[in-house]
DNA sequence: GCCGTTTTCGGCCCGACTGTTTTCAGTCG
């Protein structure tokens, strides 16, 4: 059992439990619990055969209980019992954005709904404006929820794919005869949601390999099975295509299932207007004769352009470039010396400063801006500018012992609804790095919104915006905000624009990095960490930057910390 | 539920926004 299995039971259980109108604090502490597991360094299972569970923050008596029966016996009698009383489907209705635990339980208990449909339904039926806590409005509301959750319907995020792929991989590696074996498909293009899992081995017998695949604990059922591949459904909500070929044809295999279809395709033509022929069984020269290939690099070499890696397959102009040798160099993980937006105890993240020059170390960094909350975000604990400036004075200190390290003052600034900023310019002139971003007034008119931004990136001392359209990945649209008129401004008054590296974010996204490159206007790819492994989420960023076709002198954390000063300066 | 140089009960981030709005509960970050 992973540690994110763990976590969702017991962030199910907390969900559940709020349903039923348990109290806040029980339902809080499941909840802290479930967070602290799923980013938890170690595997829960190994902590539990070294009885250390207690030792967990915010793992008690109880919990230590409830994770000891879940390794034991697979689940949570607690979270099952529940479960039957409440319909998973009641789960995914209190996910929709302005429904809660109470309006949930509402819908449930009054009108028997217990799933997305049903409730659509009622609500075209109108009988949910008629409940007490309802009206038309949230009626409406409920419809473009519904919408939103029916359109990412079977996407998931990047890094539970990957990390989904990381656990089968390691797990069919363990069998004799598998020579090679990697994940193809959007998850090795790194898009930011992927719809189904590919994976790619080779070995001589295959066998073995489907029957691994059909039996891992993650699977559910089998969907299909032929004689090289088999389809797969897993407890996670993800397919999984494992495809089994010869050690000669896994590279042609693995190029063609990384796709994109559209890329693929003209490579295909590409190689027909030489004569050739390109497959998943190699590359056939005029003669019919197979081509060598040990590697990717092998067929672009001989189709006689440069090497694509597989987040530029897309057929947006990559084979144009790479056959013509105009390729950008783009940005590798190697590049970052540096993140810029980071967290600490001072406001709501459980890491200390120390922590946070520790791991930043650990990663060959030679810079970190320290960047809590400011004094508005009431809820995150936001500073109030004693409490900003004494924290500086202490990183100042720090950084005296420091050696070709350097921590970086700095805030996340909120960017009120009217459009002030939380700190006047005297206090923001004392720091190194100035992040403004919006965590409130979510729902502001276009014009609105862009005029807020607008005058935060026309503050002199604000260097960088932060999750510029608010979006959060399968939860929370995008504030609705003129993009195009923001990256404009950002190019005339010299403001930074993040790419913000949470898998759950990845904001600003490569579509409008790539504009806002082609805009002139600097990218800091930044992990926004409130713990240590959060810290390690650096390369979803780095791989939007990637799709974006940004190079290194385009993100300003690849800079070294003189070049990095004078440009925040 | 967890936590505690306030050790076994009493705290535990808070405030804004919303509404066939009216005086507060629900939701959100």
């Amino acid at each position: 059992m992973q540690n994110i299995e763990i976590a969702w039971i017991f962030t199910e259980l907390a969900d559940l439990l709020e349903i039923k109108g348990e109290d806040f604090f029980k339902v809080r502490a499941y909840r802290r619990a479930a967070q602290v597991l799923a980013n938890l360094e170690q595997p829960v299972d190994e902590l539990y055969r070294r009885r250390l569970l207690s030792k967990i923050p915010g793992v008690g008596k109880a919990i230590e209980g409830k994770i000891k029966e879940i390794l034991e016996t697979g689940q949570m009698a607690k979270h099952q019992e529940l479960l039957k009383e409440i319909p998973p489907g009641v789960l995914a209705i209190k996910q929709l954005p302005g429904i809660g635990p109470n309006r949930a339980r509402v819908l449930f208990e009054e009108l028997g709904i217990s799933n997305l449909d049903q409730l659509e339904q009622a609500v075209k039926e109108r009988r949910v404006r008629a409940l007490k806590g309802f009206s038309s409005k949230l009626e409406w509301d409920i419809l473009n929820g519904i919408e939103m959750v029916r359109n990412r319907q079977g996407r998931t995020r990047l890094s539970v794919a990957l990390e989904l792929a990381e656990d089968i991989i390691k797990f069919i590696k363990l069998l004799p005869g598998v020579q090679e074996m990697s994940v193809a498909g959007s998850t090795r293009r790194w898009r930011e949601t992927v719809g189904d899992l590919d994976l790619v081995a080779a070995a001589a017998d295959t066998e073995p390999l489907l029957t691994a695949l059909a039996s891992h604990p993650r699977v559910k059922e089998v969907i299909e099975q032929q004689s090289n591949r088999i389809r797969v459904y897993t407890w996670w909500g993800l397919s999984v295509d494992l495809q089994v070929v010869s050690p000669e044809e896994y590279i042609p295999t693995l190029h063609r299932g990384t796709g994109s279809k559209a890329h693929y395709t003209k490579l295909q033509e590409i190689a027909q207007n030489r004569g050739f022929k390109l497959n998943h069984h190699g590359l056939f020269d005029p003669a019919g004769e197979s081509l060598p290939i040990q590697q990717e690099e092998d067929i672009y070499k001989a189709l006689q352009m440069e090497y694509i890696p597989p987040e530029l397959r897309e057929d947006r102009g990559e084979v144009e470039a790479a056959l013509s040798n105009s390729l950008p160099s783009i940005i590798q993980l190697e590049d970052i010396q540096g993140d810029l937006h980071i967290h600490t105890t001072w406001s709501d993240s459980v890491m200390e400063l120390e922590d946070v020059v520790k791991r930043c170390l650990e990663k060959g960094y030679a810079y970190a801006a320290i960047t809590d909350h400011s004094r508005s975000l009431k809820i995150a604990n936001g500073l109030e500018p004693d409490r900003l400036q004494q924290q500086h004075r202490i990183i100042r200190e720090m950084n005296k012992k420091l050696k070709d390290f350097t921590l970086l003052t700095g805030v996340e600034m909120d960017i009120l609804p009217n459009g002030d900023l939380d700190y006047p310019d005297e206090i923001l002139e004392q720091m190194d790095v100035v992040i403004a971003s919006v965590h409130s007034g979510f729902k502001q008119g276009r014009k609105e919104m862009t005029a807020r931004i607008t005058r935060a990136m026309e503050n002199e001392h604000v260097d960088i915006i932060a999750h510029m359209t608010g979006r959060i990945l399968g939860r929370r649209e995008s504030y609705d905000l003129d993009v195009e008129a923001l990256i404009e401004t950002a190019a005339k008054t010299g403001t930074i624009l993040e790419i913000n590296a949470s898998p759950d974010r990845l904001d600003i996204n490569e579509v409008y990095a790539r504009m806002a490159r082609d805009a002139g206007v600097k990218i800091s790819i930044n992990t926004d960490a409130h713990d240590a492994r959060r810290l390690d989420e650096m390369p979803y960023g780095v791989a939007v930057a990637r799709r974006a076709w940004l190079e290194p002198r385009d993100v300003v954390n690849t800079f070294d910390i003189e070049s990095l000063l004078e440009v925040l300066r």
